[in-house]
DNA sequence: CGCTTCTTTCAGAATTTTGTGAAGTTAAGG
DNA sequence: CCTTAACTTCACAAAATTCTGAAAGAAGCG
């Protein structure tokens, strides 16, 4: 019942904001399991989980860790450490990385943008709705170079807000 | 064969763009109906559509279009217009509306705000849990009022590479 | 090397989501 | 008003997803 220890925040508070923070995860477009694993690590002290941990917070099965983990680690939202001389896994959020991943879109953004290309020569750049096409293009592509710039800036205002540790 | 008439480019061609963008969409989280309608309405010449036309392009039921076009009309993605004196519905983007409010995640933003904002309050503001949080929530905040500045410079941009008309 | 511990893969049951047909609702035109 | 054209709603069948238990696969340790 101390809720002073480390890791031993009232688990029923920290249980709490990983199931709705999930859920809006989820609203957004996640599927369920990775959302509940990233906003449990992202809620935890350590900022890393085992599997086991993670298993045990969220009343799932290994199988099901595995795959949520799979997937966020393909997408650069956890990463996974070995600890040397153990076969246990964690899986961590790096603090100032995460977001950077869900920002990163680019990948999304530049298959969208192929396909619009293809679309703008196939119906010709000419016609009313080539040239809808085209310009939707040059918006993502305006807005994929904005990005890095902006993220430089939350860079620059992260270190004055929080300072550089 | 005549692929020169406001309406008439290759049908073929129409919707293999339609059903490649629609599957980008479909993978970045869009239902695949809305996805496919609006991946139609975006490649039309007029930029708008009737429920019969859509239906007909797509091969879907009406009930098929009215779902898709009641979704797309709730995300401000399409806008329902009435032609006078008629009973028949135009759907249609509007040209430079759409992808604002695709950049516009504000509402999704938001409540993510606000699950991070109590869960740094129920968590404890002190501990490494809910500092990563609140720089968690830091980065949403930036990055929401980052947004609405970027599609500034992008209608300006805009004005200046493909002219004010 | 074999044991043990942890993780991954796989097949399948249960749930959820999707799209349709058909009935229902609204509104224009006679 | 009645008819008719268009859109919407609803219940359900089909399909896709999701999560689990069980078995298989790695990797440290004796």
């Amino acid at each position: 019942m101390n809720e002073s220890a480390g890791s031993g925040q009232d688990a029923q508070a920290v249980s709490r904001f990983v199931e709705s923070f999930a859920a809006q995860l989820v609203e957004a477009g996640m599927t369920r399991m990775p959302a509940r694993v990233f906003a449990a690590l992202l809620s935890s002290d350590e900022g890393s989980m085992t599997s086991a941990e993670l298993g045990e917070q969220l009343r799932i099965s290994p199988a099901a860790v595995s795959g949520a983990v799979r997937y966020l680690a393909q997408t650069h939202m956890v990463s996974r450490e070995r600890e040397p001389g153990s076969r246990r896994e964690r899986y961590r959020v790096h603090g100032d990385q995460w977001y950077e991943a869900l920002a990163n879109r680019e990948n999304v953004l530049k298959r969208w943008e192929s396909a619009l290309r293809e679309g703008v020569t196939s119906l010709g750049p000419d016609t009313p709705a080539g040239r809808r096409l085209g310009e939707t293009l040059a918006f993502f592509e305006f807005f994929e170079g904005e990005l890095a710039a902006l993220m430089e800036r939350w860079r620059a205002h992260r270190d004055k807000t929080f300072g550089s540790g």
